[in-house]
DNA sequence: TGACAATGAATGAACGTTCATTCATTAGTG
DNA sequence: CACTAATGAATGAACGTTCATTCATTGTCA
């Protein structure tokens, strides 16, 4: 557990952001009340108002959270070794120690969310467009851009990493119980095999 | 519009499910009042009473209805004359002329709400293996199974398809205002890299 | 130091609204 | 008339939000 700041309001914001998060992902935006949340959180349903406007502030806190964090992948997997290592990272982002599943239920409820609220979808079209620029570019930097088969572009090959990732989340909703080390090794498994399809060779064979 | 039966009570029924779907795919399940539904239909609120024990059984119909559509485009795929036009199938089975966008949006709240709903999961779980097993029987009996690339299972690429295909389900609820035709272009595209990148040759050169 | 004032974090009952569901009633049909 | 289809006002529970109130902490001053 982070002793994430010295202030204690944004230590209770966190607080607040952490349950809701739990909450959100066990039943979704809209069947979560307030009261779920201040009760997850351990205080009066009263406080969170001091803490946010109103509901959609809570989502919108949590949604910019979000993005916060794809960020900080997408840095990370700039700074890996290899291109390999790099899909590694963006393929295993959401396979998080504690709280298995609870991210991809919240993600695809965040989807589903943008689909119908214009503020959300705006917030997440700006996310996965970030990404995909920031992957795009990794590709076209790295040594392996130029094995790349047929007339196959960066971009239309990041636009296929960003499919499947989402569709793997998409599934990860159906298997609940799955741990974060088995769904590691899936999706790194996916990784691989998206890496043979487009490098042909073995892994080893083309890192840097 | 079908007419798609004679007995009156099957056809209100459709009329409300229809009605139940726009409301679903505008403002999601929960979001969604039964006023919202009877006033789609023109029909009173009471009525769907008649016809549906409650709001969780109009869900449920739902995606029965759904899975019966998946069936019904897994059977046209099995169909084709080629693996490369039962990829492209699969791929812009959503992509129906009228409604357009109103199916991904409806399907990724179909996955949020299995998240939290266990009937619906194990409902949409239940579709989710039969399509991957019609799909990976689909590979395994092509001509093209011999053409592999590495040590790849038809499962594997399978998996792939899916993971690709939902990929772009949940992208597509970021941009409502794409027309059909666009999302079929778009689509098909991404059955044609996939392929391209499954068996090493120009389509054409592949086809049975 | 000790007494008192001011602060604002925290509470939870109360309010107005919305919603799923029911049911007494009416309209339609044979 | 008898029977079913259809209506929509009524019900009560649940929800988001507000706000009067409590109380531990901090600041002030003699």
């Amino acid at each position: 557990m982070p002793v994430s700041s010295l202030d204690p309001a944004l230590e209770r914001r966190e607080q607040i952001l952490r349950a809701a998060m739990i909450c959100f992902a066990k039943r979704g935006f809209h069947q979560t009340s307030m009261h779920d949340i201040s009760a997850e959180a351990g205080i009066s349903v009263g406080l969170i108002y001091r803490y946010f406007e109103n509901k959609d502030a809570v989502i919108s806190a949590m949604a910019e959270e979000h993005k916060r964090e794809i960020h900080e992948v997408l840095e990370r997997a700039r700074l890996a070794p290899s291109l390999l290592e790099a899909f590694e990272i963006i393929f295993t982002w959401d396979c998080c120690d504690n709280a298995p599943h609870v991210v991809s239920a919240f993600v695809v409820d965040l989807f589903a969310e943008a689909g119908r609220n214009p503020g959300v979808a705006d917030l997440v079209r700006d996310v996965a467009r970030t990404a995909m620029d920031g992957v795009t570019d990794l590709i076209a930097r790295s040594p392996e851009a130029n094995h790349l088969p047929y007339d196959l572009q960066p971009r239309e090959i990041a636009e296929m990493i960003f499919a499947v990732n989402d569709g793997m989340l998409m599934r990860d909703v159906l298997t609940p119980n799955r741990t974060s080390a088995e769904r590691r090794e899936r999706q790194t498994q996916f990784a691989r095999n998206l890496w043979r399809l487009l490098f042909s060779g073995k892994p080893e064979a083309v890192c840097a």
